[in-house]
DNA sequence: GAATGTTTTAATCAAATGTTTAAATATTTT
DNA sequence: AAAATATTTAAACATTTGATTAAAACATTC
């Protein structure tokens, strides 16, 4: 499939179904996105996006990767650096979560309905066991607390992140919030959880 | 459409119906479910489906609304009581959300999916703002803390609670526990929730 | 500029899916 | 028991939907 020459402005058909299909899915996940729907965001021929990506699902199956990269691709590194302090490690994953999740807010909701329709093969994908079993963070919260399981520490720190960013339909509809408001909510965000992070660990 | 009478221990072709409902909506969402699903999980003819509710919207509505109450009805009372103190409720929401999830833990999901594409009516069901501005629970929090935001405070406690239920496919599926283990895990979180709201409350 | 390869389009297909129909069966009422 | 009413069934209907096809339009190569 030989590239067409084109003026540099100009977005190739498969790169125009392929955004198309990110905001689509985004949006409506799997079942509820009909390829036509992805056809007429993206502008063109109902039969191109056969034509370029085969399927559905095989378009899916890209969009899908790519954002769980986003969203694990994000943690792993932080989780595993031996350089750091479990208190940095906070400080990073807030931060870092926080951005990304501000950008594409819509991520944690596509990527959990994703892993209750599909379990097996997200597993298969991301090593999760890494994370929960051999990270260094895992170490260090072990080291700090060997009274607290460090999955329930896990699940601490990703609820205080990611949970916002799943209640936000709910916020922003309730009108006690519009986007800008919750981007600053989730930037003050920031701050507060390496200090309440910090003073969990210290719980008696 | 007069009932009719039948052993005690038959269950009512309606009922099944519904209970099938239940099951299949819950674990695979609104557009993956197909009524011929529903009619094969109640083991009845796909046209009573729509002999006794219309349509596969009018019976996924009624599911909805009985979740949706299953999910909110628990925390509106503990958060609106002014009797109780401010730890009270925490352990409260902690001790009583997390029985609900063990018995149900497809609820979260299901809600917040529901939500994401359909925040709408989900708000209009729901009086949020009562939670948010007029509850005695904002009230103490703003009491105690005035330099945190209510809703930063609600987010972290219903964070704590219920994300661990989202992350719950993927631990299990990763091999890191099975049923009885996560139930385990938050019967622990039980104490640990409290613990760790009231420290975080004390952040300097 | 003819030949060749690539991209796009309109039309169509086949399967899936929500719903309806009409006849059969069961139950209740008179 | 007969009539009326309610429930159940098998078949079919009408759309929707993912995918294909065949030809046209376009671009590139020789």
């Amino acid at each position: 499939m030989a590239k067409k020459i084109k003026p540099e402005d100009e977005v190739s058909t498969e790169e125009k179904i392929k955004e198309a299909a990110r905001t689509v899915f985004m949006k409506k996940g799997f079942s509820a996105t009909r390829t036509r729907d992805i056809a007429e965001e993206a502008g063109i021929n109902l039969a191109l996006l056969n034509y370029y990506f085969r399927s559905k699902e095989k378009l899916f199956e890209l969009v899908m990767m790519e954002k769980f990269q986003a969203f694990f691709g994000v943690i792993f590194p932080i989780l595993n650096d031996p350089s750091t302090s479990l208190e940095q490690k906070v400080e990073l994953i807030a931060d870092r979560y926080i951005t990304l999740l501000t950008e594409t807010p819509d991520l944690p909701i596509f990527i959990l309905s994703e892993i209750r329709t599909n379990a097996e093969r997200m597993v298969a994908s991301v090593h999760l066991d890494k994370i929960l079993v051999d990270s260094q963070f895992v170490k260090q919260l072990h080291q700090r607390r060997p009274d607290m399981h460090p999955v329930q520490l896990i699940m601490s720190i990703l609820g205080l992140v990611v949970f916002p960013f799943l209640m936000r339909p709910l916020l922003m509809q309730a009108g006690n919030a519009d986007t800008k408001m919750f981007t600053a909510m989730m930037n003050d965000r920031k701050q507060w959880i390496p200090k309440w992070f910090d003073s969990m660990l210290k719980v008696k």
